[in-house]
RNA sequence: GGCCCCGUAGCGCAGUUGGUUAGCGCGCCGCCCUGUCACGGCGGAGGCCGCGGGUUCGAGUCCCGUCGGGGUCGCCA
């Protein structure tokens, strides 16, 4: 090592010792006679003292520097309490520039904020400032922390192909050019599910990777085209068995920002999430729960409230909102699909007011703010019409009104697992709007066609009702993992693609290896991913899964720092056989 | 794909009802400064106002288009 000593590591106890440190000079301060730099480096920052003019006046922020000289202790009043060094110096006798640089696109400070696609173009520079860096860093320690979890329960980290067939996620798939057979094509794995599977036919028994995954879709702030999970799937389990694996390893997780999760989480049926939140991964840092009335309204002269499902959801002092307030919530509906959003104002002096208010009986306005559980002051907001939406809409609008409100408790951490999802859902989602559903199959599995019933006997005779063993992973109302229980059975596997309107051959096409694989003794067996990007991103404190990517796309999958995608030659395309035209095409995938 | 917001100096931003020479902070360059720690002082350089078209005597500002970025819904576990 050119360094003998960790520039964050000196103390007191270094005093009088000659070190020589290695590292970048992250600020300067130049009084002429004498000038202190800031050397940074990845244990810390540490004072340098230069008291040579020439040496120093010819420093720049950036420059790399080595750096021999004598740890001195600070003279009373000039510590810096700021420091983990603050107590010491380093007094230069030898200075060597390493490496210059040149004037820098954007400080490398935590005070100063940029805009993120400068900070993507030179993420090598924005990823010497503290706070991405500490991200990363973090990163890092979350993985370890899960692969001593895991490696302590006997599993065993395999990695499985990035170049493969595509898998039955249901994204639109990344597609890769094969060379030796033109005309045909590789795809990049939505995630690693049928090979983790394969791996318990192969008597693994436990498996588990930090798997990259692709999927070629429009992007948002929590989505990039590849992103990255923890996969783990157990043979001969039922699914208390891969719940309490996953509890242990995310109470590691959480263990290493301080927080100490309490097992078991608690569990709350899919449903019942529905019902009381209008979500399947309810934010419980905050109350304001869904209240139905369709009840309430069974009888109501209103006719807007005559609708298979009537619910309100309460604003706490939102009576006292502005007219052009409570229009923009109409907007805000409106952009969600809704027709709008209903309202009543509960006045301090209990009377009802808003459009609403004219339109109900007296005796739903003399009890429907008890019903609702709705204040003096308060504002209650309805949702009407078919239930999925209108639960949707509902709970879109508790966290907003949690947000507004300030109602979000920003330092709890709120886990728990929904379970007893559905098996299946309507394949065109036009239910939601209350349309007929359209399609040669009238259902779609929720999670995906290999999921467990948990009832094998009679799923197929009512598929809309029928659960899932399976299981999801919420925190602070983010999905941060999923997982179920697989089907191991043939016969109960046909049953479920029959419902699913996937025929023999389609099935075959689709994923005949694994059903061959099957035949051969599988074991029982069931698992679950963690969404790693945004697990790390809430353990960091960071908006987005960007801040916790080394090197993320931005919108459109275009990478700053790459300028990838990028056109190839005309000789690639050749030697690809990007152009090749197959014998026939495919018909479409379901 | 729909809707909303943003593109002005290297970075972060301001720019009035359209008005003549487009500003501010940081950074950068030069000089000064022996105890600072986001040091300080003096001076200086740096702009196709994203791009293209239009309206106008006159456009950073208004209109249309386009490209890029962000958000959101659709889509996507």
């Amino acid at each position: 090592m050119i360094r003998t000593h960790d520039a964050g590591a000196l103390r007191p106890e270094h005093v009088g010792q000659t070190v020589t440190l290695a590292g970048w000079v992250a600020n300067r301060r130049d009084h002429g006679g004498v000038a202190f730099i800031d050397l940074r480096e990845a244990s810390g920052v540490v004072q340098v003292v230069i008291r040579d003019e020439a040496v120093a006046h010819q420093l720049r922020a950036e420059y790399c520097l080595k750096i021999t000289g004598e740890v001195t202790a600070r003279k009373e009043g000039n510590e810096n309490p700021n420091l983990a060094t603050g107590a010491i110096e380093v007094v230069a006798a030898e200075v060597e520039v390493l490496s210059s640089a040149a004037p820098l696109p954007f400080p490398i400070s935590d005070h100063v904020e940029v805009g993120e696609e400068a900070r993507l173009k030179h993420r090598y520079l924005d990823l010497r400032r503290p706070a991405p860096n500490a991200a990363l860093r973090l990163r890092s320690q979350v993985n370890k922390a899960a692969r001593d979890v895991l490696d302590g329960h006997g599993f065993v980290e395999i990695e499985t192909p990035t170049l493969t067939r595509s898998t039955p996620e249901g994204a639109r798939d990344f597609v890769v050019p094969a060379r030796l057979r033109p005309g045909s094509w590789y795809a990049l794995p939505q995630s690693p599910q049928l090979f983790k599977q394969l791996l318990m036919v192969a008597g693994m028994e436990r498996y588990y990777q930090i798997a990259r995954c692709y999927r070629d879709e429009d992007f948002r702030a929590d989505r990039q085209p590849e992103f990255t999970q923890l996969d783990v799937e157990m043979s001969f389990v039922d699914q208390d068995d891969v719940i309490a694996v996953a509890e242990e390893v995310l109470v590691a997780l959480w263990r290493l920002i301080g927080h100490e999760i309490t097992t078991p989480l608690p569990r709350m049926t899919y449903a019942e999430a529905m019902a009381r939140f209008g979500s399947d991964k309810p934010d419980l840092r905050m109350g304001q729960e869904l209240v139905d009335c369709t009840e309430f309204f069974a009888d109501t002269p209103f006719r807007v409230f005559q609708a298979p499902y009537v619910g309100a959801v309460v604003m706490p002092g939102g009576a006292s909102q502005p007219r052009k307030q409570l229009d923009a919530w109409q907007e805000w509906a409106k952009q969600r699909g809704a027709k709008g959003l209903a309202y009543l104002l509960v006045q301090e002096d209990g009377t009802l007011t808003g459009p609403v208010a004219k339109n109900i009986s007296d005796e739903e306005k003399a009890g429907i703010a008890v019903h609702v559980g709705a204040a003096p002051g308060d504002c209650i907001f309805f949702a009407a019409g078919p239930v999925k939406s209108s639960r949707a809409l509902l709970g879109a609008a508790r966290l907003e009104i949690g947000r507004r409100c300030g109602l979000i408790d920003e330092d709890a951490w709120e886990l728990l697992w929904v379970v007893d999802a559905p098996l299946f859902e309507p394949a065109s989602d036009a239910t939601a709007s209350g349309d007929v559903a359209l399609g040669y199959s009238a259902w779609t599995a929720v999670h995906h066609a290999f999921t467990s019933p948990k009832d094998v006997e009679s799923f197929d005779s009512d598929p809309g009702n029928a659960l899932a063993w399976a299981y999801d992973i919420v925190c602070n109302g983010n999905e941060i993992g999923g997982g179920s229980i697989r089907i191991h059975r043939e016969d109960v596997q046909k049953r479920v693609f029959e419902v699913m309107g996937i025929d023999e051959a389609e099935a075959e096409e689709k994923f005949g290896f694994l059903l061959e694989a099957f035949k051969y003794g599988a074991p029982p067996h069931g698992g679950i991913a963690f969404g790693w990007d945004r697990i790390v991103a809430l353990l960091s404190g960071s908006d987005s899964i960007r801040e916790v990517i080394a090197f993320p796309k931005s919108g459109g999958g275009y990478d700053p720092l790459t300028a990838a995608p990028a056109p190839i030659t005309a000789q690639q395309r050749k030697e690809a056989g990007v152009d090749a035209l197959p014998a026939e095409d495919l018909p479409p995938n379901g």
